[in-house]
DNA sequence: CACAGATATGGACGCTGCGTTCTTTTCGTG
DNA sequence: CACGAAAAGAACGCAGCGTCCATATCTGTG
């Protein structure tokens, strides 16, 4: 009983027969199809196997480009759904990073974004090599740029002194993964909001 | 170069011939075998295969008694690794919660199950079967948990009116988790430390 | 105490996907 | 224009899946 259902075209290029192209264009037309096979079935049905067929590229040359199906997926995914890096700083932290939470939630539930991005997590918890790709080139970065904000407005004043950064972009992006993941309760605009109050004002009783 | 490192010692029982056994010894044997491999391999190498190899029980078998290996690797982890399941409240929910972190920060880095716990959730995200069992029989009641702790430290003016008991959870536990699932940070008494104070007494300067 | 029914086992099937190897074809560059 | 780089194609063996069937044997009931 095999889940057989078929929601992307195979073979959506011609084949082409053999001989030399571009690398460019081929590595290109592989992200293309593997990005959309991603986007419409998630890591369950990707595999090198189906890019592929799809792509018309042999799985030759896939295992040539990428070493492991998590490697491919995780460039497809950064190239198609991750455009948007940045981080907005008007001088109200609290407000900034109220944005930030909305816009990933925003991201995370109207789009298939977050569908893709959960398989990407669960699937690096046994891929060594997408885990690396997907801490390099996406995690990082993001959490840098979340600490350099923070650590300003620290700096400026507008919190505490021995405030921890990295430890707050765990208690508001991780609070948010951990709905994404392990779904108990919902990822709403509220949740969002309700995050960045909680820990800009602390939860105790003044 | 399929790793192919064999961590366990297959066939720990010996071979039983066919027939009717008691339906309780087989499951409790598989689970055994099970949680065994888990601890060892990890969800990667977890296939019915090997636990089949290793219970002695046939693979027929553990299709009649699991749905899927996810099933079964839940199950098995509850019983092998998550005995636990207490919130104590002594009145002071701040030193609750960090006991409780700390707790969660030392199960998952002393021992193999916060490699199974990540593996799990890892699959959990392409495992409908897994991911329910997961969150019927992990999550959710833990979550319960720690809720009903926060809103009685709430209800007895401990914190502040408006606090939201589930988004706290996330706060804590989510953080965790983040940290355990995306490794760009380590897991320490420290971070345990700081998530409660920072939650606890806000960031913002006072 | 014997038998019928329940249940585990062993083995085989076809399937998908992996990862590798070798040959053939074609294109671009020097 | 010839050569070499690079892709396609085909085939291999391996692992695991999920399912079937026949067979063996235990267990509970009459």
């Amino acid at each position: 009983m095999t889940a057989s259902v078929i929601g992307v075209t195979e073979q959506r290029t011609r084949p082409r027969g053999r001989g030399r192209r571009p690398a460019d264009e081929v590595r290109s037309e592989v992200l293309a199809a593997a990005g959309e096979l991603l986007l419409t079935e998630g890591m369950a049905g990707f595999t090198f196997e189906r890019v592929s067929a799809i792509s018309g590229a042999s799985r030759t040359t896939l295992h040539k480009w990428w070493p492991s199906r998590g490697a491919l997926a995780a460039e497809a995914y950064f190239r198609t759904v991750a455009g948007t890096l940045a981080f907005p700083d008007t001088g109200d932290i609290a407000a900034d990073l109220t944005e930030q939470m909305l816009a990933f939630v925003r991201l995370v539930t109207d789009t298939a974004a977050g569908r893709v991005l959960a398989d990407l997590i669960g699937s690096m918890q046994t891929d060594p090599e997408l885990a690396a790709a997907y801490r390099e080139h996406y995690s990082a970065p993001r959490r840098a740029l979340a600490v350099t904000a923070i650590e300003a407005a620290r700096d400026r004043g507008e919190l505490r002194d021995d405030v921890d950064a990295e430890t707050v972009v765990d208690q508001l992006w991780g609070a948010c993964y951990h709905r994404l993941l392990i779904p108990d309760q919902p990822l709403t605009a509220d949740f969002a909001r309700t995050l960045v109050a909680q820990l800009v004002h602390g939860i105790a009783r003044r």
